[in-house]
DNA sequence: CGCGGAGACCTTTTT
DNA sequence: GGTCTCCGCG
């Protein structure tokens, strides 16, 4: 039995035991969302709903998993019937069942954003575009796409209101998109927009396949709400259409992706959709001390549009949040590098401690730093593991065998031998594309000889590599699949390619690792493109240290959610928080600081705001760093401001 | 037509 | 640091 009653307070509970209908829960950070929507679910499962016909859909795969790892606690029993995970997660999973009757096949590959921006590139050059020099870049067209399929809004609009430059190109833009998504399906390729665009169409255009949705999930729970784009609160009116079981929790001041489209006027008209929502409001802290709540309350006020909320904190009082002023960044990594060692001393364990950064490359420093000083971390950002130019090779060769049409993993595998180029590649792929079995057409004789004579002892080996891959045993064995690309071939190129050969030969033996625990080729394939880190999946490996015992090194973004004891932002200077770029968007600055307010609402115990005041960005001149607008904005008061000398300043004085 | 070197360029956040 | 482009050579 589940005792609801000594862990959740009673607004908590009056959400759990709701018995049906449209819910909609605000809530503040640290009012344990979350925790009542675990145990909402756990006590649906305990009341005998099947777990098979319960949905909960996050946005980071860290959130979801975090979430269905309590759920699991708390029930003890096995959740396979569960629908549970990432929107796109659970898009793909229903996908993979229906896609023939959107004109794809079941094996279809997901493209990265990496793979997308040159599929897309080829898409333009195939259509002249490229030659005009006022044509957006792929990467650029990429976003375009992107965003007006996210937010609904229509290409052309999207190009007035946001890429104006581009103006003049509008219909080309439009041809460009609309010829993109006919090469996809013709490839058999979905891009991750795709996995929640053709989710939403199989839903509006086959009926049967929306009602069998539809009456299979009776209960349907949504976290982080506000982060929802329109394909995804379409999708997720579609399939609560027929119980309305539905639950949403957020907070509007914690939204964050408006970049992907989110738009937290979801959450806004939620009792506009369903008037007969019950509405919920959690407005107890139970996370941070009042001086950090206070600080985040104090911060978020400066943000006109938004409803207000009075947290309440419960904690007991602790130490005011700190201010460090430093002279550059290696102090900084110094500074952080040497706290959280202190802190370590003092009994806090590391995987309590987290320092959260804007963008990726803010953390260089401190990586390296941290590795000098032999303190563990876990990072879960930086060169995604699944993006690194080795990893993607032999996926290439995998995605071959699983999707035989798939144009850019057949590409990417091509030139991977020598003398065979983007020009030789491309004949190439036209010859085995237009047989019957591109796969067979690969792995005959017939290939080699139409190719120039330097490149031929190269597809001679590819194919024989091909054919000794291509055997049910391998493919029922992902694990030994990659095993055999490695030995027949791809050892031997990494030797020559790259110069850091034994670093990517371990991320190999553990991405073979990794798909050694699933047991089909296309859920292996599956889960690299939606996981982004392989640390997340495999857990520590016998190498590194248990993930208890490891400092936690994050982006904000993928810190939501998630709670530390001692919280260190590094960077909180003008133009890195906020970052300059990110403040030239309409409601920029806005986003920006609700980004601010979800840092500093993942702190229990110990905030500390780190600023440097020299920056000396790569070729650059050195240049003067204002402190953070959203430090400068606070009462000081709120604040424990440490004056230079900084040397010698220590944890035990807080 | 492929390849390697040199230099420019740009770097937000997630799936 | 990493990726992309351009160029000259084989």
């Amino acid at each position: 039995m589940i005792d609801y009653e000594t862990q959740l307070n009673a607004e908590q509970r009056a959400v759990v035991f709701t018995e049906s209908g449209p819910i909609l829960v605000i809530a503040g950070a640290g009012s344990g969302k979350t925790r009542t929507l675990t145990y909402r679910v756990a006590r649906l499962i305990e009341s005998g709903v099947p777990s098979g016909s319960i949905l909960l859909a996050t946005f980071t795969n860290k959130a979801a998993r975090s979430m269905l790892s309590q759920v699991e606690n708390l029930v003890k029993e096995d959740l396979g019937g569960l629908w549970g995970g990432t929107f796109h997660h659970i898009g793909n999973r229903i996908l993979r069942m229906h896609a023939t009757e959107l004109g794809y096949e079941r094996n279809y590959s997901i493209l990265d954003e990496g793979d997308a921006r040159h599929f897309l590139n080829s898409c333009i050059e195939s259509l002249g575009y490229s030659k005009f020099e006022e044509f957006p870049s792929a990467q650029v067209l990429k976003d375009i796409i992107s965003l007006s399929v996210n937010t609904g809004i229509i290409l052309h609009s999207v190009v007035a209101d946001k890429y104006r430059s581009f103006l003049d190109c509008t219909d080309d833009i439009y041809k460009a998109a609309l010829h993109y998504r006919v090469q996809k399906r013709e490839s058999n390729l979905m891009d991750f927009d795709d996995l929640l665009c053709n989710w939403r169409e199989l839903l509006t255009t086959q009926s049967e396949v929306m009602d069998q949705y539809a009456r299979k999930f009776r209960y349907i729970l949504v976290d982080e709400y506000q982060d929802t784009n329109t394909i995804q609160a379409e999708i997720v009116d579609l399939l609560a259409s027929h119980y309305r079981n539905l639950m949403v929790v957020g907070d509007d001041s914690q939204s964050i992706y408006s970049f992907r489209g989110a738009d937290f006027r979801n959450i806004i008209r939620f009792p506009e959709k369903y008037p007969d929502a019950q509405i919920f409001k959690l407005e107890t802290n139970y996370r941070s001390t009042p001086e950090i709540l206070h600080l985040a309350n104090m911060s978020i006020e400066n943000n006109k549009i938004q409803f207000r909320k009075e947290l309440r904190a419960v904690r007991k009082k602790g130490a005011r949040p700190v201010v460090v002023p430093l002279r550059d960044v290696m102090q900084q990594a110094d500074f952080v590098a040497q706290h959280i060692i202190e802190l370590h001393r003092t009994g806090i364990p590391l995987n309590e401690i987290a320092v959260l950064y804007r963008a990726h490359y803010h953390a260089m420093e401190l990586q390296m730093e941290l590795v000098r000083r032999g303190v563990p971390f876990e990072i879960r950002s930086g060169i995604r593991f699944f993006e690194q130019a080795h990893v993607k090779d032999v996926i290439a060769f995998m995605r071959i065998l699983a999707n035989p049409r798939d144009e850019v993993a057949w590409k990417r595998a091509l030139r991977l031998y020598p003398h065979v180029g983007a020009v030789t590649a491309q004949k190439i792929w036209e010859y085995i594309s237009s047989q019957d079995d591109p796969l067979a057409a690969a792995r005959s004789a017939e290939m080699a000889s139409r190719v120039p004579k330097g490149a031929q002892p190269g597809m001679t080996r590819f194919s024989a590599l091909l054919s000794s891959l291509d055997t049910e045993i391998l493919r029922e064995n992902p694990g030994e699949l990659i095993n055999a690309i490695l030995t027949q071939g791809y050892r031997e190129h990494m030797e020559k390619a790259f110069s850091d050969r034994l670093s990517r030969v371990e991320d190999l033996n553990q991405l073979a690792y990794f798909a050694s625990q699933r047991d089909s080729l296309m859920d292996v394939l599956s889960e690299l493109a939606l996981l982004t880190n392989i640390t997340e999946e495999t857990g520590p490996s016998p190498h590194t240290v248990a993930a208890e015992e490891r400092v936690i090194l994050s982006s904000i973004h993928q810190a939501k959610g998630l709670e530390w004891s001692v919280v260190f932002m590094i960077w909180c200077s003008e133009g890195k928080m906020p970052l300059g770029r990110a403040l030239r968007e309409p409601g920029g600055e806005d986003e920006e600081r609700r980004l601010f307010y979800v840092a500093t609402t993942r702190a229990k115990d110990r905030l500390y705001f780190c600023h440097t005041m020299w920056d000396h960005e790569r070729g650059m001149r050195t240049r003067a760093l204002a402190p953070s607008r959203f430090i400068n904005e606070l009462t000081p008061s709120t604040l424990q401001q440490v004056d230079p000398p900084f040397e010698h300043w220590s944890v035990n004085e807080s």
